[in-house]
DNA sequence: CTTAGTTAGTGTTTTAATTACACGCTGCAA
DNA sequence: TTGCAGCGTGTAATTAAAACACTAACTAAG
């Protein structure tokens, strides 16, 4: 691929730091592709492209997205944009960040594209990325450790059924902090923005715990009555 | 002034969001700019301008900044970045916003510059501003009310020296709430955070209150040992 | 000099929220 | 049938938040 930057005017594009959750490790990961290219051939470097012309900045994190992992309607926020005159070696390049997180179950479907490769990196492995990318990439862990308290976004992490220990597993690998299992439980419950499924958990080789469900309809007409999210 | 827009290609500017708080008045002030040039020719935007090919993205909001209002060294962050293709009529313009916190005594100087003039603006009082500068706004404003609960950045709208009474009543105009007097005392000097002074406010036609000083140092030692700043 | 007016400054009680803490139950597998 | 691993539950103690009203200090007006 061909490096469309021009070096007489400023560059504009989109990053992405795409979060995941991995229940089996119980860690968070990170997608991040394998630069095919110079400058930083063969690093490890986050998903991003040069905005269009014609293209919004969100249109254009989403063809990232999309582009990388076939990702369709998840949720995709703006972080912060990062414009240092020597971020990019071969030109001025301001680059507006975001962060999604994703379900891995959603996920799997990984279509190499502008880059060499792609794969899900544990956090805790992560020492450097290309570019500027590590520092996007702790900002995107320190804006997403602050926003997971304050608003339901933990669930775009989890299958859409999930059970109330791989919820306060989530939280505390994010927040790096544990919780009490009666005080998380009561907590979550009392909030009323759970539904109670009637299935169990399969497949575990103990007594199967219950499944439930983020009622997003609840929330927002809680939000509206004043409620307010706090883990 | 003439307008350097480049149609080709997306470019870049620096828009400010400046809050001052009026004591007299007591009420949130946002200083705007008439603008002197088409598009919107008259009517009030946001500060802005344009960032230069080899300057960092702060660096151009401080020089918005000491340009309008000979301000330097204030309390300036980031705050979103727009880029809908429509914003701009007269060609692809992505803005990079920032807010600034800052004191009464250290503005009045407000130098005309690339505007026809230069306005405080009491926030209740903007209905509309040229291209989406009031939604930018309503953005910083969010901002602004989130961040002043958990971060001590209110200090940066008062005068070095300042009464509790003064403190209390920025909190309920920006937050839009009323708290308890005594409750309200309470809290913020169990924090441990102001250095009470031994001057009393002067000129007032009564009991004159004592002065407390923002002690910064204090509160960053304080934040290292895992204190959280709330109201 | 007295009085009226205005804001400063201060504690206690009640209520709500958070924390700490332990054991029997269930279902599978050996 | 027994062992194992994780599920699921309640109460008491502590801490934080909320509610609430009067006296003190100073100025200005008469």
């Amino acid at each position: 691929m061909a490096n469309p930057i021009d070096r007489s005017v400023i560059n504009v594009s989109a990053d992405c730091v795409i979060f995941g959750f991995d229940e089996d490790a119980n860690d968070l990961k990170v997608l991040l592709i394998e630069r095919g290219e110079e400058p930083f051939y063969g690093q490890m470097a986050l998903p991003g492209d040069l905005v269009k012309i014609d293209e919004d900045l969100d249109d254009a994190a989403k063809r990232v997205l999309k582009e990388l992992a076939g990702l369709e309607d998840i949720f995709l926020e703006q972080l912060y944009t990062f414009g240092k005159l020597t971020r990019h070696p071969l030109g001025r390049v301001v680059t507006v960040s975001y962060y999604a997180l994703i379900k891995p179950s959603d996920s799997d479907l990984i279509p190499a594209s502008f880059a060499k490769r792609a794969e899900w990196k544990a956090m805790s492995d992560i020492k450097e990325l290309a570019f500027d990318h590590f520092e996007i990439l702790s900002e995107a862990l320190s804006r997403l450790r602050n926003k997971i308290r304050y608003q339901p976004i933990g669930f775009n992490l989890l299958p859409e059924k999930f059970t109330l220990t791989q919820l306060q597993n989530l939280y505390e690998v994010i927040l790096d902090e544990d919780f009490d299992k009666r005080n998380f439980r009561k907590k979550i419950l009392k909030m009323d923005i759970l539904i109670e499924t009637d299935e169990l958990q399969r497949g575990v080789p103990h007594r199967a715990p219950r499944l439930y469900r983020f009622d997003l309809d609840k929330y927002e007409e809680l939000s509206t009555l004043g409620f307010n999210y706090s883990i």
